[in-house]
DNA sequence: TATTGTTATACTCTATAACTATA
DNA sequence: TATAGTTATAGAGTATAACAATA
């Protein structure tokens, strides 16, 4: 990338690289994890979606928000509780206030699941990590929290401009 | 998380707290940049093909090998060569030295759609990482290259141990 | 009219196993 | 026997649109 990239226009090394390790990371580590989890029929967005049950309201959530915390559309969060319910580790209840609305509660089955699955997972995260000094793991987290801030701040300008994105940016 | 993490055995804040920023801001970013290159029918893993056929060797590379970088099956390489072949912005040679395996290559049709997407998505890239200081964009690589090494350094530890692999970090 | 949730659909990515053709 | 690639299949993830019930 340092020899070919700059062939291109409004070519950035140190943010083409940023999004290859980004990419690359994850993927490593997205692969290693989904191979446990899916042992215990988990995934990505069903732990998500439990832990932040467990450790929510009492009442519940709606799946709405469930979605807007998550990143996923009303339809997709549908089916991802239709999954859990299936298996018992989670249960819609009617709200009182809005009739329109689910909340989804965490079952004692769903709990128990965390129960076994948490552990494994948090020591599986303290070993895969172990290469990185504290300060390195803070520093790290640190910068992934500022990076997905800036992408926040600036994705609204990036897809409106019909011009290139790097104009409002200066070269 | 702060909260709630510790009465897990085995927790470790700094390292759960990589975890859940790297899968966010890898998905804030993934889904803003598929959202464009889908306008250009390119996904993460067919851009990174048609990169790696562009600046990689002249006479092509064997399937296997393309999948070995990008961390594909070579079942699914096969289909992602499929579509793109069906394009017209990759094609397939037998390669004379090994009559089992094919050389992918990209064509000038393939050459033509990199140089339209790439301009763009280069701009956007430093449009959305522009929050991020010099010094603190090299810092987020190298963390990551780091992360990404010590995963690799001790997945095979955790997944063979049937105990607890923190048990082999200690506590 | 707007919002919550569901249904249906389609496309992508991933994982696995069985198969072929070559080596 | 091992390797490169293909085929087939299944399960996730994601995106969109149309729809019902309720606000």
């Amino acid at each position: 990338m340092r020899q070919c990239g700059p062939q291109y226009p409004g070519f950035d090394l140190a943010s083409a690289e940023i999004a290859v390790s980004l990419l690359y990371t994850y993927d490593v580590f997205h692969q290693f994890v989904s191979r446990y989890a899916s042992e215990y029929g988990l995934s990505k967005s069903t732990i998500n979606i439990l832990l932040l049950l467990r450790h929510g309201p009492r009442e519940g959530m709606q799946l709405h928000d469930l979605g807007e915390l998550l990143l996923v559309s009303r339809a997709n969060i549908t089916g991802l509780m239709d999954h859990l319910e299936q298996k018992g580790y989670v249960k819609r209840v009617v709200d009182p206030a809005d009739r329109r609305a689910r909340n989804a509660r965490i079952t004692k089955k769903g709990e128990d699941l965390l129960d076994e699955f948490m552990p494994l997972h948090y020591c599986t995260l303290r070993a895969l990590f172990q290469d990185l000094s504290a300060e390195e793991k803070a520093t790290l987290t640190r910068l992934l929290r500022k990076t997905r801030a800036s992408i926040d701040a600036h994705a609204e300008e990036c897809s409106k401009s019909d011009r290139m994105p790097c104009a409002a940016v200066g070269r």
